[in-house]
RNA sequence: CGGGGUGUAGCGCAGCCCGGUUAGCGCAUCUGCUUUGGGAGCAGAGGGUCGCAGGUUCGAAUCCUGCCACCCCGACCA
């Protein structure tokens, strides 16, 4: 069932894909660059969903759901987000199909033309706006904070499972504000709470930071995002949380009366994360055994692998793990008792490692004896026979070693492919020799930007929000030697 | 859009150069028996418009022409 996984080390991207597809969490589909959400991969994305929700809950936002398809014209409203936008725009034309008598096919029926082309929301920034504008008059309208789940579409060139599909899932904030200092209050919230996710659930160590003018949103002021590091020292934008300014506002004429009485564009910013973030997942920690998750959004965290020869230990060591599988279940532990028959413990192993199940348990008669079972991590492999009183204490803890384990090892290889440097030579060095973060110089200006892409593949990923004390002290570009305040993070990146 | 590659059973492939019985192999699937502490063994079975459309030929998976699709690598993007 489970073929051979490409090692790492021979092909990262072929890895990537035989991980993804051993392990069930998605499929292609026959459109291209659309994928299949296996039910493996899309209980990942919903234990994403169900606390990302649950934290923007608790600071007050509210879900709402507006339509997939936006008028055409709404995109030309706001001139950086149509020139971001246009060009890989999913357009519907027609309502209605019928068969060409000649070739016996179905097309469009021409009649059935539409008056104005509808667009498939490539974001959603637009309608919501249009719709804003009508809600809000007054300053007693504000804030609004409204997220929204949904499936967007970008006419992708090039895709890739999870990080980079035609269509995707995310959440979009949207919110609205009366002053600027709110709104960017809120940008910064969110960027923080979606920092706080990447870190304590997924388990990698991200960067908060300013994108340059360059990276910026289409439409926004400001871009601040999170960017994490794969296994093969590329990194990865993890989430983005933008301050829009007045753009949105201004170009659907949503204005409000403020406190002095005085007409004022509303202020505003959106922000997201989406299944990409199964993608990092993936790339974060996974190995050349397949996937391996971390507890806390793991479908699965423990499963128990019971063994026996004949009926009479079978029914001695069912009775036993199903007792175990009770206890933790009470625990609020997602744990599952593969009893399937037809499959040998051995097959049943490879195939819970293969899908990253963090703990296993095996009981066979042996332990039922001596009242014990084994436990198996899969992040380390480590194995060990402990006793079976106590046992619910033993696997919470065991959970949250692993959960804290995955971090530290995430944050260690950061650490050990983080490179500071001063002379354009090192940087160019330090990118062939190990990839990962480097920190450099930067004059500021588009142009040196451009030229480092250009002749290194490396962008800027981030200018750090909190930068280490080597990194706040001021220098010179290390392309062009004109003085820079301060160092940013460059990176290849997906 | 540029470069590379691949389309033959659910998956992975061989066969094609040099046309010729009923298109083959591995894995997977199904049945039976034996097995079960790290991907089981034996026996049997099912499953194919050879990507599509033309053409050449007595005969095409194989040769010719055209088309389509997908994957990988780049530029663009979450």
């Amino acid at each position: 069932m489970a073929d051979a996984i490409t090692p790492r080390s021979e092909d990262y991207a072929r890895w990537y894909v035989d991980v993804i597809r051993n392990a069930k969490l998605a499929d292609y589909s026959p459109v291209r660059g659309s994928m299949i959400i296996r039910p493996n991969g899309y209980a990942l994305w919903e234990n994403m969903q169900r606390t990302l929700d649950g934290m923007f809950k608790d600071t007050g936002h509210e879900n709402a759901y507006f339509p997939l398809f936006i008028p055409q014209s709404f995109l030309e409203r706001e001139a950086e987000h149509v020139e971001g936008f246009a060009k890989e725009c999913a357009v519907v034309t027609h309502s209605r199909l019928e068969v060409d008598e000649e070739t016996g096919h179905l097309r469009p029926a021409p009649d059935s033309r539409l008056e104005e082309n509808l667009v498939v929301r490539p974001t959603s920034e637009t309608i919501i706006w249009d719709a804003y504008s009508k809600w809000i008059q007054s300053w007693r309208d504000l804030p609004i904070k409204i997220n929204q789940w949904a499936n967007v579409v970008r006419w992708e060139m090039r895709t890739r499972l999870f990080l980079r599909t035609m269509e995707f899932l995310w959440q979009e904030g949207h919110t609205a504000h009366a002053t600027e200092a709110e709104a960017w209050e809120e940008t910064r919230l969110i960027l923080d709470l979606y920092a706080d996710f990447v870190e304590e659930y997924m388990a990698l160590p991200v960067i908060r930071g300013i994108k340059t003018p360059s990276e910026r949103f289409a439409g926004a002021v400001e871009t601040l995002c999170i960017e994490a590091l794969m296994q093969d020292g590329k990194a990865l934008q993890a989430g983005t949380s933008h301050f829009l300014g007045q753009n949105f506002s201004k170009a659907f004429g949503c204005q409000f009366q403020n406190r002095d009485n005085e007409l004022e564009y509303a202020w505003s910013t959106s922000w997201g994360v989406s299944t990409r973030l199964v993608g990092a997942l993936v790339m974060g920690h996974s190995d050349d055994r397949g996937l391996v998750l971390p507890p806390k959004l793991a479908p699965t965290q423990v499963v128990i692998v019971p063994i026996y020869r004949n009926d009479a230990d079978r029914e001695q060591v069912l009775e036993s793990a199903g007792r175990m599988q009770a206890d933790l279940r009470k625990r609020g532990v997602r744990i599952k008792l593969d009893d399937r028959e037809g499959f040998r413990p051995g097959w049943k192993f490879t195939q819970h490692e293969v899908e990253g199940i963090p703990l296993r348990i095996a009981i066979g008669p042996r332990d039922v004896a001596a009242g014990t079972v084994e436990l198996t991590r899969r992040d380390t492999s480590e194995k060990e026979t402990v006793s079976a009183t106590g046992l619910s204490d033993t696997i919470e803890q065991k959970l949250d070693e692993i959960q804290k384990g995955l971090f530290d090892k995430a944050a260690q290889f950061r650490e050990s492919m983080t490179t500071r440097v001063d002379s354009y030579d090192e940087f160019k060095e330090a990118l062939t020799d190990k990839g990962g973060f480097v920190h450099a110089h930067w004059d500021g200006t588009d142009e040196t930007e451009a030229r480092i892409k250009d002749e290194t593949k490396a962008t800027i990923r981030c200018i750090p929000i909190d930068p280490a004390e080597e990194d706040a002290e001021s220098g010179v570009d290390m392309v062009t030697g004109a003085p820079s305040a301060r160092r940013v993070v460059f990176a290849r990146a997906y």
